[in-house]
DNA sequence: TGCCAGGCCCTCTTTAGGGCCTT
């Protein structure tokens, strides 16, 4: 895919952004012709309290937090960062609400949808052995970006499937231009016509 | 008072429930 991609990976202190429960690190891998290209990280410090089961899950702790920038100002650089750029993450849901929500308390707001590496490995590799970040990326043979559960580790890692992905996409069905309008129109088909959708998409353009 | 996610997917479904995935 020609058409750069961002994508973002949140470290957080919890599940549900809100009063307490916030972005503690981001990572952005910006991809193109299935390289990374271009990298943006940053711990940010927006006050909150992290559990140690979250500690431990990312290493991220509450001292690393005290001196890292301020929460307003790593999203102020990480939307610059981002400007335009169509936006992906895996379960894109998840980082999709934290990203609305870090960028509304800066009065931003998004303009471009999210691609979800994990709507479309369901579709696309349903014969995996489940459909977590880490699990795909040792299954199909994708390099570790780094320790998981650090944000930019995982963004690369989101952004290496979505390479595979698109590779997938060209290879079963042919489909040389692949944009990320597509991706996001193919992860609203449903799993089980995705495959017809897509033979029906190929004859189109084959004729 | 106490508790607190939510969108997606599958099936022993659709007047529902449980598992997956993210931190």
């Amino acid at each position: 895919m020609r058409q750069r991609i961002a994508v973002i990976d949140f470290e957080t202190s919890g599940i549900t952004p809100g009063r307490d429960c916030r972005a503690t690190e981001i990572g952005v891998a910006m991809v193109e012709d299935g390289r990374v290209v271009d990298r943006f990280q940053s711990l940010m410090n927006a006050g909150v309290w992290v559990p140690p089961m979250i500690e431990q899950l990312t290493g991220i702790s509450n001292a690393m937090l005290k001196s890292a920038p301020p929460a307003h100002r790593v999203m102020r650089d990480a939307a610059a960062f981002v400007g335009e750029t169509p936006l992906a993450a895996h379960n894109a849901s998840f980082d999709r609400k934290f990203w609305d929500y870090e960028l509304a308390r800066l009065g931003l707001a998004r303009r471009q949808d999210f691609a979800c590496t994990l709507l479309l490995s369901r579709r696309l590799l349903p014969q995996a052995p489940d459909h977590k970040l880490g699990t795909l990326t040792r299954w199909a043979g994708l390099p570790a970006a780094g320790r998981a559960h650090r944000a930019l580790a995982d963004a690369e890692m989101a952004a290496n499937l979505l390479s595979h992905l698109e590779g997938t996409l060209q290879r079963q069905f042919q489909l040389a231009d692949i944009d990320h309008a597509l991706l996001c129109k193919l992860q609203k088909v449903t799993a089980a016509k995705v495959k017809p959708y897509l033979r029906e998409l190929q004859a189109k353009l084959v004729v």
